[in-house]
DNA sequence: AATTATATTTAGACTAGCCTAAATATTTAT
DNA sequence: ATAAATATTTAGGCTAGTCTAAATATAATT
């Protein structure tokens, strides 16, 4: 059985690795983590005792297919778990990430399944992330970031690709949900910026940062 | 904040004070908490300084005010977990202990209250025990144990006296759950056990030892 | 009242998870 | 190729929570 501790671990070496890819550096697991070299050092040596990483000194860790299993398993959690707060206790999509850090520990072996059926096995999460099954299988969904768009393209808003709630809570003041309908009226070259049509009643400018940051289905 | 630790010890305080009366023992606390007693003093003496707890040397622990208050607190997150886990995710009565003993642990200063609200203010859990409102307040119901009833009374099951899943599923399988309305058909003196009128249609015969451990509501 | 039994506390030790400071390896720049 | 900068590991230490064994206090028995 994996300690708190551990599972956040895993989950951060799978993070990591999909942004910068394997192997992972000590250095990036202490800023993710918000800890010590020291401490991710003793800490890459347990996991690979447990079989969960690969490493050699010096050359950073990778997840072993058990570790990317369990790994997958804890951000099926987590993501279930916020559907939950979001669907069912009513709260905003800004403020569910730390408790679904907490209920993502919670050891149970049908647990989370029984969670996925009571909200009807959702396949993506209220950021708009795909929430693997029961297998470790998830939703492949083809997507851009906002700021790739053109004059004139339409999409719809499907991601964020920030989950601070500072963003997540001015999103929500533009009115940039999940499930938006957006046209690009006009791009300002100079820095970036974009004029959009928010269907069906809003016109607004948005910086580059919000752009960069909100994953858009295109219509064809 | 407190620890895990720290709140499963205030609330087997308060569990053990409710059945024994105060102080609590050193050795119970240690019983009650499959510890040893040399851990129990260790912690006896944190809650101290905690101001949760009175305590003199081999006197025994008392919870303070602010520490019974905690305690309620944790009975309430504990028995609402319970109901969501029956009601919503659909587990027996006999399968939801564990998991609520970890899930009262979740820190966040709204979210049990949320779940109160989403299950509609429930004010008993699946085992009949009274769910303590925000401010601590629980409802008291007159209740009684069946082995106290006489023959041709008739009652309507309310609580049970022991929470271990055999107990609770042995309880199934007699069709004996909350809210049965039963009659009291015989009562043999020898060994105390009682024939029953399970309404509508089970008649049957039950130990003393089921008898002891179910409360009712007698009907007047 | 003295003795024995029981309950409780203290002493000392262990692990997990963290820390800082120092040592060492690797990478980058000159 | 050497030196400087950066990354990583090691060494040693801290706290929370647990343990066993030994010491001490309280309660029960004779
Ligand atoms: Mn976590
Ligand atoms: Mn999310
Ligand atoms: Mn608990
Ligand atoms: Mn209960």
């Amino acid at each position: 059985m994996l300690s708190t501790s551990e599972e956040n671990y895993l989950k951060a070496l799978y993070k990591i690795a999909q942004v910068k890819g394997n192997p992972v550096s000590t250095n990036d697991l202490a800023d993710e983590l918000s800890t010590s070299a020291a401490s991710v050092t003793d800490m890459i040596k347990k996991l690979f005792e447990k079989k969960l990483v690969d490493y050699q000194r010096y050359q950073g860790a990778v997840l072993t297919s058990e570790g990317g299993r369990l790994a997958t398993e804890l951000v099926r959690r987590h993501r279930l778990w916020e559907c939950f707060l979001v669907e069912k206790l009513g709260y905003g999509w800004d403020e569910v990430h730390d408790l679904a850090e907490q209920l993502e520990h919670i050891k149970s072996v049908d647990l989370v399944d029984r969670l996925e059926e009571y909200l009807q096995f959702p396949r993506f999460d209220p950021h708009g992330d795909p929430i693997p099954d029961r297998h470790g299988k998830f939703t492949i969904r083809s997507q851009q970031l906002l700021c790739n768009l053109s004059q004139g393209d339409r999409a719809e808003v499907v991601g964020v690709a920030l989950h601070d709630s500072q963003f997540l809570r001015f999103l929500g003041e533009m009115h940039l949900e999940i499930g938006c309908v957006l046209e690009v009226l006009e791009v300002f070259e100079y820095d970036s910026s974009m004029r959009i049509h928010i269907v069906p009643d809003t016109k607004t400018l948005i910086s580059s940062i919000l752009s960069k940051n909100i994953y858009v289905k295109k219509y064809s």
